[in-house]
DNA sequence: TTGTACGCGTTATCAG
DNA sequence: CTGATAACGCGTACAA
C-alpha cells in the first residue's frame, strides 16, 4: 500500500555515485567534506525524503541522545512542571526525554530502572518514590558510568548531582512565620521520614520552635502520605487532642487544603482560630478561600537545571570528580490562611 | 574505573558452550527451546548481570516499543493526566513513552514530529497546538503506516483513531444549564476556531441558545488563547458593552477563574449578577470561592484509551480499515458559580 | 531442539 | 577530501 521502503544513506550514495560514508559525513557536518559535495548531498537527501535512522546510529555510537526521567506521579503539578523544564532544555540540546512514573511503588521503580537501562538512556533524572529505602537499582547507573541526577526526593547514599529546595529553611520560615503571627501550639503534618525532604521540613519546624522557646508536642506531630484523605484524618485526630493546635504547618499544599476544607466545614475560623501553612505552592493554593500560605518550589527551573547538569555530564563522558548539591532557595508566600497581622 | 564491558548474548553463549541464537531464543521465550536449557540460560544471564541491549534488538526488528506523545504543554493538569494514563497502559504493555511539548508553536511541533520519526517510534499520540493549521508533519506518519492517534485537539483532515470528549454536548449542557438558571444574555469566551474542540463548544453554545429562543449577540462572542490574561481582558471588554451579560460560558476553567477573580474584585456578585461556567474541571475549580461549575473531561481515561488504541494498531501492523472516533461523554458539574436555583 | 550465517543502517578506521 | 570495510548486538531464515 504505497509502503515505500525507507531511504538510507546508501540510496543517496548510489544516486549520486559516491560512497555511503561520504554521505554520512556530509549529513553529520563533518568538516572534512567539501562544501560543494556536502550541499549536493544534503539537497538530494532532502529531495528523497531521507530521515536518519536513529536506532542504527545509536547502536553504532552507543548513545541514544535520550534522557530517562523517573517521577512518582506525572499527573502532579510540581512534577509535571519539573518534566516540562527538563523537556525544554533537553529538546534544545537535541535530547529526547522518556518519562516514567513509579506511582510511589518500589517494585515499579525497580522495573522502570531496568527498562531505562535496557533502553540505554544516556542519563537518568529521578525523584524517588515514597516506599524506596534501597537503592541498588539506582546505584546500578552510577556504577556503569551512566549519569544520574536526583531532584527533590534525593538520596544521600548515592554520589550524584542533587537538586532540591531548601526544605529545612522552608520548614523553618513557615514555622517562624506562624510564631510571628502569634501561634504557640503548632502542629505539623508531615510525610514519610524515609524521604529526607520530609525529615528536613520537620527539622526546620523543630528548629524554629526551639529558637522561639516553644515546646514541640509529640501529639502534634503526625506523619502520613500527605493525600487529601490523610489530611482529613490528621486534622480530625489533632482536634481530638486535649491540647488543640492554634496553627498547623503541613508538608504539602494538598494536606493543607483538606485541613482547610475540614476546618471551614466545621465552623473553625482560619486564620483566627487556627492558622495553616502548606508547602509547594500548588495552583489551587492561590485561589482557594482562604488562600493558602505556602512555600514556593520552583519546579520548572529545577527541571531545567537537572537537564543542564545531566547533559553536561553526558557530554564529558567520565563522571565529574565533584558532585554538586544544588539547593534552590525557598520563598515564603503569605496568604490569608495565616495572615493575622504584620510579622 | 571498573567499567565492566557490557555483557552480550555471546558472552552467555560462550560461558555455556552453546550458540548465541539459542541464548537469544531462550531469553525471548521462544517455545522451541527445551525448558531445561532455557532455565539454565536465564539463570546464568541473571547471574552475569546481563541486560538486553534494546537498541540492537530495535535495529533488527525495526521496532522500538516506544510511543511518542506530542502535547501542547506538559505542565497542564489535563495534559499531564492524559500522559499519566498513557504511561500507565504503555508500561503494562512493555512500551516506553517519549514525551514532547510543542508549547503551542507550529514550528516546534514540526521539528518534534521529525525527531519522533527519526527515533522510529512505533506510534504517535498527539494533541495539536493552537497555531497548527497544516498537517503534513502528521500525515507523514500515517503515510508511512505509523499508527497515529489524536486526542482532544483532533484533526479532521487526517484519517486516524480520534479520542475526544463530546465538546458540542458539553457546550450545549453548560449553556442550557445557564439558561435554566435564568440567564438570558449569555456571553462566550472561546478558543481559537481552527481547533475543532473550540468550534464544537461554540456550536453547542449556539445550539442551546437557539433551542431556548435566545439570540446570540455577536458582541458577546470573544475568542482568544484562553490564558489568565486573556480571560481578564475578555471580561473587561464584555463589561464595557452596552449590553452586559448575565452569564458567561468560558471554554476553559483558567479563563473562568480569571473572570471570577475580576468580578469578585470589582464587587460583582457571582452567581447573582453574573453566572460563570468553565470547561475541563481543573483541580482548582472545586476549591476556589465561588467554586466553578464546569464540564468534566476524563484526562487519565482518555490517555489510557489512546494508549490502548495505538498499541492495538502497532501490534496488528497494517492500518485498520475503520478508524474509531471515540467521543467520551462529558459531565456537567454544577457548583457555586452558576447555582441559583434548581434547574 | 539447536547451530550457522547473514543483515538491520549507521559510523569509525584505515587507506588512498 | 573520499572510499572500502568492519563492526555495533541482536533476531531469524535455513540447515542440521
Amino acid at each position: 500500500m504505497g509502503k515505500q521502503a525507507e531511504i538510507t544513506i546508501h540510496d543517496i550514495a548510489k544516486k549520486l555515485g559516491i560512497s555511503a560514508s561520504t554521505v554520512s559525513r556530509a549529513l553529520n557536518n563533518n568538516p572534512l567534506i567539501s562544501k560543494a559535495t556536502q550541499a549536493k548531498i544534503k539537497e538530494t537527501a532532502a529531495k528523497m525524503g531521507y530521515r536518519p535512522n536513529t536506532m542504527a546510529a545509536n547502536l553504532r555510537t552507543r548513545k541514544t541522545n535520550t534522557i530517562g526521567v523517573i517521577v512518582p506521579l506525572i499527573n502532579r503539578h510540581f512534577f509535571s512542571s519539573v518534566i516540562s523544564g527538563i523537556e525544554d532544555v533537553a529538546y534544545n540540546s537535541g535530547f529526547a526525554v522518556t518519562i516514567t512514573q513509579s506511582n510511589d511503588s518500589f517494585e515499579k521503580e525497580e522495573k522502570i530502572a531496568q527498562t531505562l537501562y535496557s533502553n540505554r538512556v544516556d542519563g537518568v533524572i529521578v525523584s524517588i518514590g515514597m516506599e524506596t529505602t534501597k537503592f541498588n537499582h539506582l546505584k546500578h547507573f552510577s556504577e556503569r558510568n551512566i549519569p544520574l541526577v536526583f531532584f527533590d526526593r534525593v538520596v544521600d547514599e548515592i554520589e550524584a548531582h542533587k537538586i532540591s529546595v531548601d526544605d529545612f529553611n522552608g520548614g523553618f520560615k513557615a514555622t517562624q512565620h506562624l510564631i510571628e503571627q502569634g501561634a504557640k501550639k503548632i502542629a505539623h503534618i508531615g510525610g514519610p521520614l524515609n524521604l529526607n525532604i520530609y525529615r528536613k521540613r520537620l527539622d526546620g519546624f523543630c528548629a524554629a520552635m526551639k529558637k522561639a522557646g516553644l515546646e514541640v508536642d509529640r501529639q502534634m506531630l503526625l506523619h502520613n502520605s500527605l493525600t487529601r484523605t490523610d489530611g482529613t484524618n490528621a486534622i480530625k485526630k489533632l482536634l481530638k487532642n486535649p491540647q488543640k493546635p492554634d496553627a498547623i504547618f503541613c508538608a504539602n499544599d494538598t494536606t493543607a487544603l483538606s485541613v482547610i476544607i475540614y476546618l471551614v466545614e466545621n465552623g473553625i475560623k482560619i486564620p483566627e482560630d487556627i492558622m495553616v501553612v502548606g508547602f509547594s505552592n500548588e495552583p489551587f493554593s492561590e485561589v482557594v478561600t482562604p488562600s493558602i500560605s505556602t512555600i514556593r518550589q520552583p519546579g520548572f527551573e529545577m527541571g531545567q537545571k537537572a537537564a543542564e547538569l545531566i547533559i553536561e555530564q553526558i557530554k564529558q563522558k567520565n563522571q565529574p570528580s565533584l558532585f554538586q548539591n544544588i539547593v534552590m532557595p525557598t520563598e515564603l508566600i503569605i496568604r490569608q490562611s495565616s495572615f493575622k497581622k504584620k510579622g
